[in-house]
DNA sequence: AGTTAAATGGAGTGACGACTCCGAATATAT
DNA sequence: ATATATTCGGAGTCGTCACTCCATTTAACT
């Protein structure tokens, strides 16, 4: 006899709802609770019974895809050459940025700024990427008077420049190569 | 007699309706009609009877914003120094993105993703910053082999980047100066 | 198989927001 | 000053969306 008992369709269903909603929100950030029902196939009163709000919701869907963020970091941070992986990891980041920025957008408009999981799971990957990015400084890839703070901006300024207008892969790669030249020595 | 009536209060009215209404959505991009209307000191009737939907009011906000950004630009067109005008306007572009961005977000939220003149205003706004880009490389303050589409790509992020996390605007200016040395030859 | 507590689903509820109707007000022309 | 066509204002309509209630189903343990 254990203390917590857990239904396997409940976690089932927790599972696809969170899988929907990823995708449903990454597509159209102004989606109803509704649809991602629809599209997990179950109830919307099930949705609601696992996520009370629609803001928890959100916010669980944003601190899964940080949290997938912060790993790649920390599985580069160990690679031989920093360089490559810091800007491997910046430029993974931009190309998927797309559905991720809807997502956070939602949650804006949803009206519930802050986020107790989510300001955490932001706050880890972060760190994880100023790890990439001190290597790669120390390494001599990244000139060394360029700080956290401005770099980062540049991270999230880039990825939302290439979800802005729907840029060309092209092009985007051109704009990346623009910002690396600006970060190197 | 003329054919064109046109009463003084109407006009005055929705001249006071886009300044509020620029205000409101540049604040707030989720805010409702009515919300416009309190803030223009009118009824909500009045501001429908001007702009039959609210995305036409949306249009004609973000319409006046860029025709006044070209305005700028082609101001500074005739510069006696044209790397100074280019790095000008991109730097006043990024400061003022906010409310211009947030405006841009919910007319895109309100469903309508075009408008005939929204788009003719954008397009004549990046006209003028092509001028503005082409005087600078010729006079050699900005390198030759970045195209237009890039350099376009990267004000909107850097704009972009400037407003998603409320930025302070020491580490505005560090950013911008990591992108201006990406731009220069 | 039977029991039971947890989980489900879909019809409801209440609030809010875009948009309309129409009687009252007012600018303009005579 | 009066007439009149235009504009105004706010109460109302309609649809949508987040969230709830409860009768029915179902997993899990004996």
């Amino acid at each position: 006899m254990k203390g917590s008992r857990v239904r396997a369709d409940a976690r089932d269903n927790r599972a696809r709802i969170m899988t929907a909603a990823d995708e449903i929100f990454g597509r159209s950030p102004n989606a109803s609770t509704d649809d991602v029902a629809r599209q997990a196939g179950v109830g919307i009163a099930t949705v609601f019974r696992h996520f009370p709000t629609k803001t928890e919701l959100l916010e669980a869907v944003l601190t899964l895809r940080l949290e997938r963020l912060r790993d790649r970091a920390l599985e580069l941070a160990g690679s031989d050459d920093p360089g490559a992986a810091f800007y491997s990891f910046f430029t993974q980041v931009v190309s998927e940025s797309a559905s991720k920025l809807a997502i956070a957008q939602a949650l804006i408009a949803a009206g519930s700024a802050a986020g107790e999981d989510a300001q955490k799971a932001g706050r880890g990957m972060r760190e994880a990427f100023d790890i990439l990015l001190t290597e790669a400084q120390r390494s001599g890839a990244v000139r060394t008077d360029a700080a956290f703070p401005e770099v980062y901006a540049l991270l999230v300024g880039a990825s939302r420049g290439a979800t802005a207008v729907d840029l060309e892969p092209a092009t985007r790669d051109k704009m990346l190569a623009l910002v690396y030249d600006g970060l190197k020595p």
